[in-house]
DNA sequence: TTCAGGCGAGAACGTACGTTCTCACAGTGT
DNA sequence: ACACTGTGAGAACGTACGTTCTCGCCTGAA
């Protein structure tokens, strides 16, 4: 097992872990465990838990966008797609919420490399919305779906996701003045 | 001094240093020296570290939704003026996002008190914004407001509960059929 | 065959935490 | 004055974690 495979396969061990039971829930030993890498070599591929944290938080970013941008574009580009992205996401059996606001609740004072990987993943999930409307759309689109995912997590009910994508139609059909 | 304001004592500083910085970061030993209260006496009051938290949320959860209640009903009821209510909360030096949503974050597997604590608080602010409006609208300014307060404790930016409260508006616009 | 280098398994180390225990002492009733 | 109860300060204990170290083993080159 060589260096690039190891590192997929501690990523693939943290995004398991840590998404399922919070960070500081899992320890190096349970990473080792499900990920087949030795304490060694982990460390060699990660020099610390904050960085491997971090390198988590940003592979799952690009991964979770790429899976929505993908989901949303077959649609053409329907903002409203967005949300039945959402429900599928929900419903999934292991679904706990949003990693990056969980993870945001877990450190009171997030080192900078994690604090950052929160703030972009957020910016871009912003910014991708904007594209698909306009800014005022976007922002609003952004804030219902923060709202549904953290409301899905907690009830551990899928269904706010079509409520939103019903309030989402709402925001998206012209006003009058 | 008495059992019961070595309680109070207690909750102040479980309030004060769990919301902060999270709970997991802040040990039985600084309770102690924020509190003023021994050890001793702590775990007379508190059997355990859990249930702390859970009282800590419990109490968290009365004096915030008390707080809402009270300025919105001192506006005459104004689904709006929540998100004004919002708004100043954002703007405390020391805002830090939802405790019940933090707290969710830190724990993966949260002890039964404590995630009924979180449980009831979301379901009872969700209760409250539809006895303030309906079924639907309440649901709708409920997720408008996890995803405000999300948005705000990430971006650092009060903002979004002025740009919320302008969705809000739209949405408690009767829709033409 | 032999030697060197890197590896995996896991022991070891330092630290921090939750919880309990020790002990000297203050308050109180007689 | 004196025993007694309960207290505060903090030491002590057990555990768990992040990180490093040890050591036996495998591989591959000479």
């Amino acid at each position: 097992m060589n260096h690039t495979e190891a590192t997929t396969k501690l990523l693939d061990a943290a995004e398991t872990l840590f998404y399922a039971h919070g960070v500081h829930a899992v320890g190096m030993d349970a990473l080792r465990a499900e990920s087949g890498v030795s304490l060694k070599r982990l460390y060699q591929c990660f020099s610390s838990k904050d960085e491997l944290v971090e390198a988590y938080l940003r592979r799952r970013d690009g991964r979770w966008r790429g899976s929505l941008e993908a989901y949303v574009e077959a649609r053409g580009n329907d903002p409203l797609a967005v949300f039945d992205w959402l429900h599928g996401w929900f419903s999934e059996p292991d679904f706990r919420g949003c990693a990056f606001v969980n993870s945001f609740g877990e450190f009171g004072d997030p080192s900078p490399g994690v604090a950052a990987a929160i703030r972009l993943h957020s910016g871009e999930v912003r910014r991708y919305l904007i594209g698909l409307t306009d800014e005022v759309l976007g922002d609003r689109l952004f804030t219902l779906l923060e709202g549904a995912t953290v409301i899905a997590a907690i009830t551990e009910d899928a269904s706010v996701a079509l409520s939103s994508r019903e309030t989402a139609a709402i925001l998206l059909t012209p006003q009058q003045l």
